[in-house]
RNA sequence: GCCGAGGUGGCGGAAUGGCAGACGCAGCGGACUCAAAAUCCGCCGUGGGCGACCACGUGGGGGUUCGAGUCCCCCCCUCGGCACCA
């Protein structure tokens, strides 16, 4: 017979709640610890990534308030977003009901599970008490010149109908909601100038030691510093200029033409220099190329295209005239959309002039060796060399030729040193309705006017109907958009964008420690106290998205004031939990392998469900879901449950004092003793030192193994049983609350488990009466010896070469050398 | 191409340079039962031997070491990220 957790469950969610157990305010006396979970979408249901996310922040939580620690560990749901209007069309329903409605059962299954959060700290980003903080900090930003407009071409997804910003266009350049490609849109929108972190950015990677080495590196690559040359480029005849940006600056005597991207501004002028003919196919050109998509353009190795515009570019440090071409592999948002063309020296210019028939100068030979022959080059030679046919630079390594070159340029006003980033500034305009409203106005007289932080928050209007076709419900909205210009009075219109949903995510964190604060996004003591957060838990996924968001938001909320200073980041510890995956897949409805996370609590139970996906695998590693791996957890619960069940009556009348290992005498009873502690000491290193919970769970199996065997014959075998029994439950409760709560009650204890401390392993019993020393025989294993512990290494030696077993294994032959390693082995290496 | 993680039984996975495969799953044998389920006990890397035992074995090849899954070098494969970034 199964245990009844379906009775268990609920009763202790019912008796954590009324006795408000996991309810915690700011206390300076203990230390604090803040446990965070990425929130969730509230999509309609959890599934299985959900249940290992809070999982294992669950278990951090309650492992961490049991030893002392002041935890704050909240939850909330990140409630804006393109789901909600899509349902809201499906079902002919508001985004506000259909996401209210998922919240409460998304509550109601998170309250299943026995996640011990602090519920009066819950925040939901749709209502108006929290989006109003997004449109403060836009304010400030914008006060700050840290938000800006402009006209640029952004990535716009079709399907979702909105512009993305570039984090959200993800793989061959799709979107990462939809994975529609994406394409190019020249349009006004709404950036944030998180490029002025850029370096900030790196630099701070570095001091994020409890983070992932490969959440970092995603991090680095993503935004992609690089250090050159910016300078100016003279085209001849016309007394314009273009600016190019190279890391190569060594190479400049090399350059053989000019190219720009399609949608360089200079295009236009150039064509207009140009004969009708000239005109007319410049621009043509240009509008292809700006038409292909991300997938087209980014296409690795692909046929470059170019066209000869006619017009010579003259290098800066010989004055030798190159064509200028237009390029469709120049990115115009990357440098300043315009190269000098190096082709023995940069495989892209090589591949290119090798199509169009252009020359090549080499510019760099390696060391020892002539200057190769242009025609005979079959690629570009990237490598450092010797700088050769570059005048009085000639002879010099190339690093040292980059600093002088570099040099040259700066001292006659020719060009400066800069640091380029891949990272842009990050665009917020949505095209959607279930967004935070940008705070500003258009007045024909005034401009572009800010909403006064007094009138905050610009409320979403929810009478809005969402568009069957899919657009902004709130151009529909005119009595919302048509509105008085705070500066003049005089008839405006509002911002019908909505901010990227990644704003009320870059700092739901600082809010859920002063809710209800209605003067500030968070009060300045909480933030003091709580931040930062100790231990962030969620899906990789977010390496370049959310937690890059969030790092640019906690720096720009120090730089307002909001926080002190010195406090520059908001997560010190990471842990990125693996997929979970099904016959070889990750789960989705497509491929039908979904596991109801309902039905799961239904028919084993939460703590069941708990125990296995923290027993299948490491947390960071992909889980593997096994319907008979449930069934084992399963199992093992219910032998822990019979093995209370089938003693309570001897657990209630056993002493509860601690027998120490010098009163038990009965060997038996000292294994068990020795058992209970190591699996102690174990536990609690598995979970606060290696995160390995998986073998946290295996040693407790262990012990309740040895539980299981022990028979208790007298008072002090009791005693003993009973510390075996009250250590597991300890032990267990943060992986199963549930059922150990219970167990406790049980086996005669009136408190509440989740508030007891943590148990401490007794040294004494972890000293064991004799170790296992193995015998090597020229390193391979031969025999194996019960022996005293503590031996030093000569007394081991020398005991072990008495025995029978070593002298047969020796058999006559020479000893050349004897290996101790005392408790553990001795090697002794033979020769014949 | 660059960067990161990984490769161990039939499977999920364990092993501060020191007994490879803990713990669990599956499988096999047994007990209980009229029977089944549940539970309990035992076996469970490969090859050889009746046997105590012996040989081999952590993607492949070298190396360091008394001793290597673990450290070093080279290579292969899988997964993830970035990539026409000047």
């Amino acid at each position: 017979m199964a245990y009844d957790f379906r009775a268990i469950e609920p009763k202790w969610q019912e008796k954590w709640e009324e006795t408000g157990a996991f309810h915690v305010e700011a206390a300076s006396d203990k230390e604090k610890f803040y446990c965070l979970e990425m929130f969730p979408y509230p999509s309609g249901a959890l599934h299985m990534g959900h249940l290992r996310n809070y999982s294992i922040g669950d278990l951090t939580a309650r492992f961490l308030r049991m030893n002392g620690y002041n935890v704050m560990y909240p939850i909330g749901f990140d409630s804006f977003g393109m789901p909600a209007e899509n349902a809201a069309i499906k079902m002919k329903t508001h985004p506000a009901e259909w996401t209210r409605k998922n919240i409460d059962h998304m509550i109601k299954q998170l309250k299943s599970m026995g996640c011990s959060y602090d519920w009066r700290r819950t925040v939901k980003t749709f209502e108006p008490e929290y989006y109003r903080w997004n449109q403060w900090f836009f304010l400030q930003m914008l006060k700050k010149g840290l938000a800006y407009r402009k006209h640029a071409p952004v990535n716009w997804c079709e399907t979702c109908g909105t512009v993305l910003a570039n984090e959200q266009v993800i793989g061959d350049g799709v979107c990462w909601r939809c994975d529609t490609p994406v394409v190019k849109r020249g349009l006004d929108q709404w950036f944030l100038r998180i490029t002025d972190y850029a370096e900030e950015l790196l630099e701070y990677l570095d001091k994020l030691t409890g983070w992932p080495e490969r959440v970092l590196t995603m991090q680095r690559n993503w935004i992609g510093r690089s250090e050159g040359v910016r300078f100016d480029i003279e085209i001849a005849g016309t007394g314009l200029s273009l600016e190019a940006f190279t890391t190569r600056i060594d190479t400049i005597f090399g350059i053989t033409f000019v190219a720009i991207a399609a949608e360089h501004p200079i295009t236009s002028e150039l064509a207009s220099r140009s004969d009708e003919a000239k005109r007319v196919e410049i621009l043509d050109f240009a509008a292809r190329m700006a038409q292909r998509s991300a997938i087209e353009r980014t296409a690795v190795g692909g046929a470059k295209m170019g066209l000869d515009t006619g017009f010579k570019a003259k290098n800066p440090v010989n004055g030798e005239l190159v064509p200028i071409w237009i390029a469709d592999y120049i990115l115009m948002d990357y440098g300043t959309g315009a190269i000098m063309g190096v082709p023995a020296h940069d495989q892209r210019d090589f591949d290119f002039v090798r199509k169009y028939g252009l020359g090549v100068i080499p510019v760099v030979r390696r060391e020892g060796e002539p200057i190769p022959n242009p025609d005979e080059m079959t690629e570009a030679a990237e490598a450092d060399g010797i700088a050769c046919n570059s005048g009085e630079f000639d002879g010099l390594p190339t690093p040292v030729a980059i600093e002088r070159i570099g040099a040259w340029f700066e001292e006659r006003g020719l060009g400066k040193r800069e640091t380029q980033y891949r990272l842009r500034d990050w665009l917020i305009s949505r095209q959607r309705y279930w967004g935070t409203p940008i705070p500003v106005i258009y007045c024909d007289k005034c401009g572009i006017v800010p909403v006064p932080e007094e009138s905050l928050p610009v409320r979403l209007p929810l009478n809005a109907k969402v568009p069957e076709n899919g657009g902004n419900a709130l151009l529909g909205c005119p009595d919302w958009i048509n509105t008085v210009c705070p500066e003049c009075g005089g008839q405006a219109r509002r911002e019908t964008d909505t901010m990227d949903t990644f704003i009320c995510s870059s700092w739901y964190f600082f809010r859920y420690l002063s809710l209800g604060s209605g003067e500030a996004p968070f009060r300045r003591d909480d933030a003091d106290y709580w931040m930062p957060v100790d231990l962030y838990i969620g899906g990789i996924e977010h390496a370049c998205l959310h937690l890059i968001y969030a790092r640019f938001f906690t720096k720009m909320i120090s730089d307002l004031g909001l926080i002190p200073p010195d406090m520059r980041e908001p997560f010190t510890g990471l842990l990125t939990q693996g997929m979970v995956i099904k016959d070889g897949a990750k789960m989705s409805k497509s491929l039908g392998n979904v596991v109801d996370l309902d039905e799961i609590i239904k028919k084993y139970g939460a703590d069941t469900a708990r125990l296995f996906i923290l027993f299948a695998s490491p947390p960071d590693r992909s889980l593997d879901w096994s319907d008979k791996g449930v069934e084992g957890a399963s199992r093992f619960l219910n032998r822990v449950f019979r093995l209370v069940e089938d003693s309570v009556g001897g657990l209630k009348t056993a002493d509860r004092k601690r027998v120490p290992m010098s009163a038990i005498e009965n060997a038996e009873s000292r294994d068990l003793k020795r058992l209970i502690h190591s699996t102690v000491d174990r536990v609690t290193r598995d979970i606060k030192e290696e995160r390995q919970l998986n073998t946290a769970v295996a040693r407790m199996m262990e012990l309740t193994n040895g539980l299981v065997s022990y028979k208790p014959k007298d008072a002090i075998g009791w005693a003993l049983f009973r510390e075996g029994i009250e250590s597991l439950l300890l032990c267990l409760n943060p992986f199963c609350p549930h059922i150990c709560e219970e167990l406790w009650e049980m086996s005669g204890n009136g408190s509440i488990l989740a508030l007891t401390a943590w148990p401490k392993a007794d040294e004494d019993a972890l000293k064991v009466d004799k170790v296992s020393v193995v015998l090597q025989v020229n390193g391979k294993l031969r025999e194996q010896f019960e022996m005293d512990p503590g031996l030093d290494r000569d007394e081991l030696a020398r005991r072990v070469m008495r025995m029978e077993e070593t002298k047969r294994r020796i058999d006559g032959k020479e000893v050349v050398k004897v290996i101790a390693v005392p408790d553990k082995l001795v090697n002794i290496v033979i020769k014949g």
